[in-house]
DNA sequence: CTGTTAGCGCGTTCAC
DNA sequence: GTGAACGCGCTAACAG
């Protein structure tokens, strides 16, 4: 709300009548006292059903509204989760991505239907307690972390004392926090089998293995091929920005690699290769296949559309915030890992 | 933070040393006094420097933090900012589309550099009072709405009595509210100048005009153009999600419609026109020629790379909280209007 | 330079 | 069925 008192503000939401800031003010005007408004408008405790209509006539008639900060100081809660992403391995990533977009989306919708604030942060883990110092100051009520970046060290170290706390990622044995995340080892399994299957020989994957969730997808991606086929696999290292990516597919294609399918751990990178190929004179797919990972809105109206690996990010939204909640709520419960499932396009 | 007191809570940040909660905890064990504590940590008011730092140390020790929520109780604050993105026109654009998403992280950036949570929420509007709803929450200490969407009467009511609202969108006369946005119609026009200069004309224009930007943007675009090829301009109204697009151009182009030269009134929809051509075998620059709106990241790296009017989103994220938070402080501030600048890639 | 104290706006016993 | 009083954790006078 506006700041209060004495500062130089003049606007005010100002409803028709006199001012009522508090419930104290509402409880004056109405001659009752201030629990009577409190369970009145909460609809908690007990009250005369006439009572309680007379109120929220009163209130709504002046605007008033509880102040939710007091309410939450009061009941020791902050109504809010904080949804954080650690940018660690690729400044710039994650918001220009559309998979973590789509993520937040669905997040704000899921803690919206249960009553809760979405308190949003990016976070340049510059400080090796970024992590702790936000879970300290008491912003939320939890956290959810997308993706583990390269911040493993310290999502260990907070999930071992702090528990209301999942993240989105990689899902790994024995780790003292919560996760939900594809299975990203089968997901590298379906895009080799899927190239294999095009008969594509020449193969390369394209990269940035900092990040837990990437270098699964190239172990299930090798752990598929033929011994081999495996040993000849180019592993590209790429920045995940469209810009950096299309920057170094360019520079690939232009020293003269020629591999006849690629896997790219994600589908703007996927995007990227085309788009460098296709620069350089290679056809996709007649002369090169790509499978990309994620399957985001625009992998259908890339030029050609994207073959790629589907993580179902909707559902992904759903189960975090089911895992948080009932974290919160005291409840013991378990990782989530979800299946992929290829999606055959036009790219390959 | 986790739930106090009497809750089922088991999980907590257990520092090393005793649980310390409140600075009534640590002013016991440090053997000064409340206010001492709340001096030395929020650094405002005189203090000797050695007390400072002996209380700054042993918080450290216990890993104590000002609780940020009875901080901001007892300022007559909430040190948020709220985010909204009405979906009026068009469900499911927005954070699927990578401007909003770009916008809200440089916002997120923006935000965070001057000590404020953002605190995000998509609208549905349901109910007419969607803002006031939000505004009296108080939940937040200002507001920033991403697109006017086609809520302008709400935008409008709200504006006359609440003033801590800024909205990214087009720019009115007398508009109650403050906005940030490009000046669309200029947009418009340099869209219909390239297309011109590329010898184009048998023009078209693809974009939903029920939201104010969009509008602005056909007006630009019809207003720089002879009045002999205005007349004929097709104007496509479309949807802005991929999907929906990638629809509309596809059924456009099965139709038999054949223009030169296509405005989209995004880069969603530029791409999604440049892949439903392809389909039907028009090739473009060489057949048609595309202009989209905005820039995105992905335009880079479009096949081919999409020509298009750029937005400045980092300054436009800037320039809103630069101007919200100025409303806050009091101060009398007015609209900014961006300019936009044409990018010239393949894709024309 | 530091301590005491009175609230910020609300929810919740415990009386009546 | 309703009211009085206390306290959530913190800041800012006002004293000393």
């Amino acid at each position: 709300m506006n700041a209060k008192g004495p500062s130089p503000q003049k606007s005010e939401v100002r409803p028709p009548k006199a001012e009522v800031r508090s419930i104290a003010d509402l409880a004056r005007i109405a001659g009752v006292s201030v629990s009577t408004i409190s369970r009145a408008l909460t609809g908690k405790g007990t009250l005369n059903e006439k009572t309680r209509e007379r109120v929220r006539a009163l209130a709504d008639e002046h605007g008033f509204r509880l102040n939710v900060a007091a309410q939450n100081l009061r009941l020791g809660r902050t109504g809010a989760i904080g949804v954080l992403l650690p940018l660690g391995h690729d400044r710039g990533q994650h918001l220009s991505d559309p998979f973590f977009s789509a993520m937040l989306g669905h997040l704000a919708d899921e803690l919206a239907e249960h009553g809760y604030d979405l308190l949003m942060s990016r976070v340049l883990p510059g400080r090796a307690n970024w992590l702790d110092d936000f879970v300290r100051s008491g912003r939320t009520d939890g956290v959810i972390v997308i993706g583990q970046s390269n911040q493993g060290a310290v999502l260990d170290a907070v999930g071992r004392h702090y528990r209301n706390l999942v993240v989105w990622g990689a899902h790994g044995t024995d780790l003292p926090y919560l996760t939900v995340g594809t299975d990203n080892v089968a997901g590298g399994a379906l895009a080799a089998e899927h190239l294999l299957a095009r008969g594509r020989r020449r193969l390369a994957f394209f990269g940035n293995v900092e990040a837990p969730e990437f270098a699964a997808r190239e172990q299930g991606f090798l752990a598929a091929l033929p011994p081999d086929l495996r040993a000849q696999v180019e592993i590209v290292p790429i920045q995940l920005t469209p810009e950096s990516s299309f920057a170094a597919a360019s520079a690939y294609f232009a020293a003269g690699n020629r591999p006849d399918g690629v896997f790219a751990a994600s589908d703007i990178i996927g995007m990227s290769i085309v788009s460098a190929a296709a620069e350089q004179g290679i056809v996709v797919p007649e002369a090169m296949s790509v499978v990309g990972f994620d399957d985001i809105l625009l992998a259908r109206i890339a030029t050609p559309p994207l073959t790629t690996v589907r993580q179902d990010i909707a559902e992904g939204a759903r189960r975090l915030v089911a895992l948080l909640l009932q974290r919160i709520a005291g409840a013991d419960v378990a990782s989530v890992l979800l299946e992929p499932r290829l999606v055959e396009r036009g790219s390959s």
